[in-house]
DNA sequence: GCCGTTTTCGGCCCGACTGTTTTCAGTCG
């Protein structure tokens, strides 16, 4: 995927161009970046498909950014970005990401320092001779030190399964403090982005200077980087800041709208209320100096003529106008998957029993679950071949026999665990367990684990030949990416999709946070196409079983329904979805 | 440089905090 790359290129120029005081050329530079960023389709594909006049139709990229993309697909240079760098040869992507550094600072840096990456940047901090800079002083200098320090340290953007438990801990917290009516966590948390840069907390209270002092005395607090009336701001001990804003009751809404994002919902929000002669910001929607709507978000949404957007889908890809026609989709309720369709014990990975697995499970109030070790060809895993899944065959025989006698949880409560595996798709693309030893199985589930570096039609040509065998109901974790560790199959994601259609396989929805897998994007075209998704926990251990909600929060990302998830169905419809498949083939 | 139920020209989201400088520019979200 080359949108990264030409998007980076954009940035470039963007900061570039802030240097030339070219403020709107700058931002047009960026908002190209940004919506090559947010396509799911590569350019170099909707180049090919329509060439420069495709590209154009992309938002934001008009004439002049599309001859820069061709350019960079034909020469994977772009002139005008080497024109800028032999100007100011500056490494951009070090200096600009140190915190407090932008465009102005970093070419008054190089005009009279010569600083031109991060190690002459450290350097002359080191030696004090930042602070002799006209415009810059002591203050700064140690600021830089400390940033300096900071993204040699960090880098990666957090996982949100790595950051949502402390942030609820925060909401609990501060909900605890005298005087605090909301406090609620919003910004990138709140719309359940698959990473985090940072927590923004925003507190309701009567007594402001109570949660800030509250707030930067916190023992995971390393840092204290501002500290004002309304807004606090601090860096945490797991690598990551985080804010805290002060607002009055009255324009709740509106600021829970406002630090909820994404930015480019944002803008364009205050673009329809600019349309209409009003003016939003985080106090409430305006027009003149008259308030008309604050409290709320629901009344801020309203008064624009839209219906409330659920945080999850703020991304600026068309839920305005659906917003507007009254054609949200009613996105998966939270708590709504009734079973767990993917967890490994003991037999193979994972490192509980199966017995420990099911009684966790029942414990968090799933109705069912299944038991998908890994299989043979996964030799690391210990994975089972035919005869190790009739072993263990029995052992769930024994286990439900003990739910149905009562003798296992809650008698009243419904519970069953289905036999299952995550077989291996080979490299031809067949599967390495026998027809009559998956036909023993209540669920048939299939994942690349192996030869994940073949080149595209070939990966695409082995996944979807497995998708047509007629015994599998499920591909796991479609695209194989580990975030911030391991990038995806080289995979067209698009004709998997087709094929899941066309032989009705389901697609999961892996809630391991490191997976999120169908991830949110893929979920849409997924779910425009209308293929059926699975969401599951992937788990390998009795917690694990809580990543649910990382799935479900990936589904709604991507407009999934529950009519589009098939575990919201109790256990003998899904069966029975499941069956009809192998019956009709 | 992009874009159009205000416009093919003239707009482009908006406010808080910091530091350095004495009234504001730069950065950030």
């Amino acid at each position: 995927m080359l949108n990264a790359e030409v998007a980076k290129i954009f940035r470039q120029l963007a900061i570039y161009e802030d240097m030339e005081n070219e403020f709107f050329r700058a931002r047009a530079y960026q908002r190209g970046a940004e919506a090559l960023e947010a396509l799911a389709e590569d350019v170099k594909e909707i180049y090919r498909r329509g060439w420069l006049k495709a590209l154009e139709e992309i938002p934001g990229i008009g004439g002049s950014l599309a001859e820069k993309i061709e350019e960079y697909l034909k020469t994977r240079r772009v002139h005008t970005q080497e024109q800028f760098k032999k100007k100011l040869p500056l490494n951009l992507e070090e200096l600009y990401a140190v915190e407090g550094l932008g465009p102005k600072t970093i070419k008054l840096l190089w005009e009279q320092l010569k600083i031109k990456n991060l190690k002459d940047l450290e350097r002359a901090a080191r030696l004090g001779k930042i602070a002799t800079v006209p415009h810059l002083g002591e203050k700064t200098q140690e600021k830089i030190l400390r940033a300096i320090t900071f993204v040699r340290q960090t880098g990666d953007r957090k996982l949100l399964g790595a950051v949502l438990p402390l942030a609820r801990a925060l909401e609990e917290r501060f909900r605890r403090l005298p005087g605090v009516t909301e406090a609620v966590v919003a910004g990138s948390l709140r719309r359940r982005q698959e990473t985090i840069g940072d927590i923004d907390l925003l507190v309701v209270t009567t007594k402001p200077k109570l949660a800030h002092e509250t707030f930067i005395k916190m023992p995971e607090v390393i840092a204290v980087k501002a500290h004002g009336a309304g807004r606090s701001e601090v860096r945490l001990s797991l690598g990551m800041d985080a804010d805290l804003r002060v607002v009055p009751p009255e324009s709740f809404g509106a600021a829970l709208q406002y630090f909820t994002g994404d930015k480019q919902h944002n803008v364009e929000l205050r673009k329809i209320a600019i349309a209409k002669g009003l003016k939003l910001n985080e106090y409430g929607l305006f027009r003149e100096k008259k308030l008309i709507a604050s409290r709320t978000e629901a009344e801020v949404y309203r008064a624009l003529g839209l219906d409330l957007i659920p945080p999850e889908v703020r991304t600026a890809a068309g839920e305005l106008a659906a917003a507007k026609n009254h054609a949200l989709p009613r996105l998966l309720p939270y708590g709504s998957v009734r079973g767990d369709l993917q967890i490994q014990t003991k037999w193979t990975d994972g490192v509980s029993s199966l017995e420990e697995m099911a009684r966790a499970a029942l414990a968090l109030g799933r109705e069912y679950i299944a038991i998908t070790d890994h299989t043979r060809t996964l030799a690391m895993t210990g994975g089972l071949d035919e005869r190790g899944l009739a072993r263990q065959a029995k052992e769930i025989d024994a286990l439900n026999t003990k739910v149905v006698q009562g003798k296992f949880g809650d008698k009243n409560k419904k519970f069953r665990v289905l036999k299952g595996a995550e077989v291996n798709i080979l490299k031809d693309g067949s599967l390495d367990i026998d027809d009559a030893a998956l036909a023993k199985l209540d669920i048939v589930a299939a994942a690349v684990h192996t030869n994940m570096k073949m080149p595209r039609p070939e990966m695409t040509r082995r996944i979807i030949k497995a998708l047509q065998h007629p015994r599998l109901h499920i591909l796991f974790h479609p695209t194989g990416r580990l975030i911030n560790k391991r990038p995806p199959y080289e995979v067209d994601i698009r004709e998997v999709i087709k094929a899941a259609k066309k032989y009705r396989v389901a697609l999961e929805v892996n809630a391991f946070p490191d997976r999120l897998d169908l991830k949110d994007e893929h979920v849409r075209l997924a779910v425009a196409a209308g293929v059926k998704l699975v969401i599951n926990t992937d788990a390998h251990a009795p917690e694990h079983l809580r990543y649910l909600e990382f799935g479900e929060a990936t589904a709604r990302r991507g407009w999934a329904t529950r009519g589009d998830v098939l575990n919201t169905l109790p256990l003998n419809k899904l069966l029975e979805v499941f069956r009809k498949k192998t019956i009709i083939g």
